[in-house]
DNA sequence: TAATGTCGTTGACTTGCATCAAGCGGCGAG
DNA sequence: CTCGCCGCTTGATGCAAGTCAACGACATTA
């Protein structure tokens, strides 16, 4: 267990000195999986100028449900929390961005949600408008940028499923299962351990169940041998049947 | 309640006539709720060159879930469902398809949900490569595809809100209000008279309920006199009561 | 090291929606 | 006309998940 444990990287501190992010970007580990894919060597000059890092202690707003959309953001390191409000308090997480993630996909001026860090967070921000003029004369960034915003779309009708059709197990299973393909995807290989970074109430709220469902959840697929739960994490041990549970 | 019934229209019988759609173009009334409505007079010839025009009758399939995306649509009349299926037959309806609404956002080779005609549908169809072809010369054309998919994003996101955090009279009360207001734009006025051309059926596995409660919870909004049900549809009452129901 | 706070787990109980089952009304086919 | 079908409603009952409450494990601070 506690060897379990061990296995589950903390989030490396996210060292945040210049102000300038552009001298990184060459380098940049997520630059393949981002919008930044879209371009060329030579081009990235010209996004590197208008880049800048940023960067968010854990439970940091980035920004708030309606905020005037002054930046949109590539997340280079942590997780965010998307989330919207009702008027009485309930809460939902419509998201969870990773790594290769962009904020502000929408090119609007206003926030459709607040966007919080879960861990610590490493941005590369941009002014909105310089990004929209960037947009604007390179059609090939914009098409990247839909099919960003359709991969968000479909991620969102599979929630819709989830949220609508699925029992408390079949979340819980669908949501680690998720966690993992995007997982795999960003640090390029796949694993058994799951790091949550986030908490049983945003899980909750991202499931559409309470805490306490939640947690008996995760135990009753702990005693069935399906997953253990470890200190801010699980491993997955039978996978096989939380596929299954999961399966679309 | 039968003078009630009368206001409701069925939807006009669409004629579907020749094969091309071109020449009603210039004079398409969804045109400046639509795609098109991204391009002067002078590039229509060539969007109308593309066009096809194409009906369905109720409860046809449009495209299934998974085919192969060869065409991409403009609805321009009727009401269209759009589900996802898990394998053990539980369905969701991840939205509905209106006038002005664009199918197939995604410009990639394969549908992520199924589209079927709830009423007599008629559309203005594309084949894929040529629309694509389109799109990538003409940049304000991929633009205003984005901000329609941003808009379907967040959408979706409410429908998250809905289907995770409400109850049933407010998923009900949402699903009235939502479609009273898109409506609203589609026919340049807002009404409190609702056509609801989908069963009851297609209702509940929008918002994730059973056909049951769907059928209680309309009447009780019923004896609450907040709304009047009449065939093919219901007139609201208390519109005050239900968008405070549905208060985002 | 005790005091306090936060987060997660667990148990007892309640409840909102699902399930199961019956019946009603309109409508097309025979 | 009437029979059977289908979509919808209504009632009785069950159960999964919510609510309320207590407690344990850590971490932070005094």
């Amino acid at each position: 267990m506690l060897e379990a444990a061990r296995q589950i990287q903390a989030p490396a501190p996210h060292a945040c000195g210049g102000e300038h992010a552009g001298e990184g970007c060459i380098a940049c580990q997520v630059r393949p999986l981002s919008i930044c894919g879209a371009l060329a060597d030579e081009e990235m000059a010209e996004m590197s100028a208008l880049a800048h890092r940023s960067c968010h202690a854990s439970k940091t707003a980035i920004f708030a449900q309606g905020d005037r959309a002054q930046n949109v953001y590539n997340v280079t390191g942590g997780t965010i929390r998307l989330s919207r409000l009702l008027p009485d308090g309930r809460r939902q997480i419509v998201g969870f961005a990773l790594p290769g993630d962009f904020l502000g996909l929408s090119l609007e001026d206003s926030h459709g949600f607040a966007a919080e860090a879960v861990d610590s967070v490493t941005l590369c921000r941009f002014t909105r408008t310089a990004f929209s003029d960037l947009v604007d004369h390179k059609p090939h960034l914009l098409r990247r940028l839909h099919s960003f915003a359709m991969h968000e779309l479909s991620i969102a009708q599979e929630q819709m499923v989830v949220l609508g059709r699925r029992n408390a197990e079949e979340k819980v299973a669908a949501f680690l299962i998720g966690l993992r393909d995007r997982r795999a995807r960003v640090y390029n290989h796949t694993s058994v351990m799951i790091p949550l970074p986030m908490s049983r109430q945003d899980i909750a709220d991202f499931l559409g169940l309470t805490i306490e469902t939640v947690s008996r959840t995760f135990t009753r697929l702990a005693k069935e041998k399906s997953i253990v739960i470890v200190p801010d994490g699980v491993r997955l041990l039978n996978v096989e049947r939380l596929e299954a549970l999961a399966a679309v």
